[in-house]
DNA sequence: CCTACTAGTTTGCGCCGCAAACCGGTTGGT
DNA sequence: ACCAACCGGTTTGCGGCGCAAACTAGTAGG
């Protein structure tokens, strides 16, 4: 077992999954945005948004912050420390394993 | 929805998963191996490696060859040219992406 | 023979990504 | 005042997938 198969095995599937690889690569960039702004940018539905938003939310890597915006409701996000760190290692590893 | 996004969500999904990036990797680089080179060499157990043998192969990316080594079975995996190509795009794409 | 081993394949399970259905609240029409 | 339509998400259900345990077909050893 070699060192590039080893670096790939390694990958953080929780980051390696491409829907929340495009959330995690935009929330990178901009440090806090709502919902809707995610879901437009990412070309997801709102379904499919919310449950990788929940499963980056459990792994640490998104802190989610429900508030309102006069009456209705928002949803900001934003990458935790350990999320940026997380994306930062995930590429060191990729451009490493390829 | 900008180029990022568009190029992450285009990445082939056989070829991403870990599992199969390790064989089509180590495929690439040595034209001709056989099964039990890539049990070793992967890590993986035998199941798990033989499913992603038959994924890999459904998709067009590996040949496999089940031949004799004097009497016992022995099966022969090749990265086909499409697979190579696949595995360059990949790269590239994921390159572009990060 | 018959038990153990080799070289894989198949089965079964548990998790996951995805979209449809749902939900609490708000706005607009009459 | 009512109610339908809309907004901003969340939950549910389903199909597919990765994984390892169980199985299979054949070989070698005692």
């Amino acid at each position: 077992m070699n060192q590039q198969v080893r670096t790939i095995s390694e990958l953080d599937r929780v980051i390696h999954e491409p829907g929340r690889l495009i959330i995690v690569t935009l929330l990178y960039a901009v440090e806090r945005v709502d919902f809707l702004y995610l879901l437009h940018e990412t070309g997801m539905n709102k379904g499919t948004l919310s449950s990788h938003l929940s499963r980056l939310e459990e792994a640490g890597y998104v802190e989610i912050a429900k508030t309102f915006r006069g009456k209705v409701p928002q949803t900001l996000l934003r990458l935790s420390p350990s999320g940026r760190k997380a994306l930062e290692r995930y590429r060191r590893k990729l451009k490493e394993a390829l």
